[in-house]
DNA sequence: CTTCGGGATGAAAAGGTTTTCAAGGGAACC
DNA sequence: GGTTCCCTTGAAAACCTTTTCATCCCGAAG
């Protein structure tokens, strides 16, 4: 059995009141009694149950983290920065995911709430709104990457569509005029936006955003892959593409390579993300990068602020620049004959 | 405030104990009340606190998953297979990681302990039989790449003695006998094993492993890059170098590319794992698969099945196959002047 | 009509911890 | 020597839920 905090006292023949007290340093206790208390607890092993602790509304000194997914380069990069962070605060990191349907993401969600002293949460498919009423007002959240339709709530984005218009553009400077887009999958907030990046910058250098450019994708490799057949069967058929993210690029460069087509000589690609894959591949990938490490680092410094008392002044969103990152998988029209 | 079941029963007016066994669906309960019961509880947006529950030892529909670190490619690769087999079965994933030192190792896992059914760790400074200690003998635990001593806790591992000699001897048989290996990060369990494979290597072809030729790495990109100077300035120059991981191996990559030498033209390089990137990166990386997706559905498999009540009849470890995958980064040894 | 049984329900205990409250004891001061 | 005050300590309440136990009532069987 676990021992508890009634074995210790036991032990050390002192009251379970005194044995907290020696724990938790809280008060002045005979310095006897104390040696024997922290002799007891270290011989037993005993720890402290969190879940007594948290039904007595104390600290947990855990940190939830919410995403859509767990793993993928994408999040994890987003972790990277979350935890360097937090590895000097003493607070300790709980990452969850969930990417079935709403009832799971709300159970997810509402389980954490007992166990930890707040929250980061990226929801591309729900608002933040609509999480945040799931939750105690008195438990800290910060939303990342997550659509917000009012200020009352602390959220972090990326200026999606700034940098899928940049790279948009600079398929349209490099002589590309029928440019294909990837999507994301359905209803993910950032996707949107990254589309709307895609049909604006057409539209500003004077070229109508046609439905057959636009591919459904979902993010996945496979997805990317797989739609290749129908981005060279559409007319007309287009000189570049742009996908939602990088790892469908990917997908797209490989089921371009296994239909005898290549990078960019035949057709150009861009991805968004910058993930560490993008500089080193060959062809080096052109892409937006997203500051996803940056996103992470300012959302975890904003939550333990709000964690220890301070509160949050009802601020503008955060918007993070995205920036464009011009390498080999882009390259010029080649004459058209 | 947060609703409590018995802001429930006040406004279904009934007692507590009904509103469990309705919520529960624990107990045969009049129609009438049930209906008042849930309307109650759906207009509070009631949920039930897991910390109580916890305390009496119910279960709490989580798994827990411990690793070294949570960001990187590797872990993230191990996630996505426990992920995609726990996404079917209702339970929910929660992650944490501990880097620090091993009071906080074990201050996380026991934290852990009363908010999960069960336990996957992946423990590479500690062995399993010293972490199990630290739990009830109740709680299912499955280890994964993590060194056992005994035979009584499950553990799943790699074959890294055997993956690392296939490797080396690959570089052997390319000609190659000034081999330097970049080392794990100290007292890492898999990169002492992953260092022996090296050394036997070397042995079984008559090549006696010279310390000078074995450089201290941390599985870091950083470091990688850091310790080129130092293998460009050992006497006799390695005309080959194996990095303990493939991350390391890219650190590698880079300071001799910054050192103006080329992979593999100048000197060979290969790595451990394969990850994502060694299939698309110019060059690409000859290195050895490590079946992480595998070994976390393997992982998760054999703990869910564990806390379903199947007992674990004590079997050897498991020790998943390793395969090496030579790709562009090794090459012969050109002729020697 | 009486007795028995069973279904529905509420009261209460249990789980481990922190914290408040009360009490005990010793020292210091008059 | 007596009184007061403070330091130390233990008892008990509180947190929220599940489950056992006891109670009550109604219907059925004798």
């Amino acid at each position: 059995m676990v021992p508890t905090i009634r074995d210790v006292a036991q032990r050390a023949e002192v009251s379970i009141s005194t044995v907290s007290r020696v724990l938790n340093n809280s008060a002045a206790v005979d310095v006897g009694k104390r040696r024997r208390v922290e002799a007891a607890a270290d011989e037993l092993g005993y720890r402290p149950n969190l879940a007594a602790r948290s039904l007595l509304g104390q600290k947990s000194g855990g940190i939830g983290v919410l995403l859509p997914y767990i793993a993928g380069d994408f999040f994890q990069t987003f972790l990277q920065g979350i935890d360097r962070t937090t590895s000097d605060t003493g607070y300790f990191l709980n990452v969850s995911s969930s990417h079935r349907n709403i009832q799971e993401f709300q159970a997810v969600i509402q389980g954490m709430n007992h166990w930890v002293d707040g929250l980061i949460v990226m929801s591309t498919q729900i608002p933040a709104e609509r999480v945040r009423a799931w939750l105690p007002e008195s438990l800290p959240v910060v939303f990342v990457n997550t659509q917000a339709e009012t200020a009352e709530n602390e959220v972090i984005n990326f200026d999606n569509r700034s940098g899928m218009r940049a790279v948009t553009e600079h398929l349209i400077h490099l002589g590309h005029r029928q440019i294909g887009f990837l999507t994301g999958p359905d209803g993910a907030y950032d996707g949107l936006e990254r589309r709307d990046g895609y049909r604006a910058a057409l539209q500003d250098h004077g070229i109508e955003p046609r439905p057959g450019l636009e591919f459904t994708g979902d993010y996945t490799m496979e997805t990317g892959e797989a739609v290749v057949p129908a981005v060279l069967a559409a007319s007309p058929r287009p000189t570049a593409m742009v996908a939602a993210n990088d790892i469908s690029a990917y997908g797209l460069i490989r089921g371009l390579s296994a239909a005898g087509l290549s990078v960019p000589d035949d057709l150009s690609v861009a991805g968004f993300d910058d993930i560490l894959l993008a500089q080193f591949s060959a062809p080096a990938l052109t892409t937006v990068r997203a500051p996803l490490v940056e996103m992470g680092q300012r959302a975890i410094e904003r939550l333990l602020a709000r964690i220890e008392g301070e509160p949050w002044s009802e601020n503008e969103p955060v918007v993070l620049p995205t920036q464009l990152i011009a390498r080999d998988s882009t390259a010029p029209l080649s004459d058209p004959r």
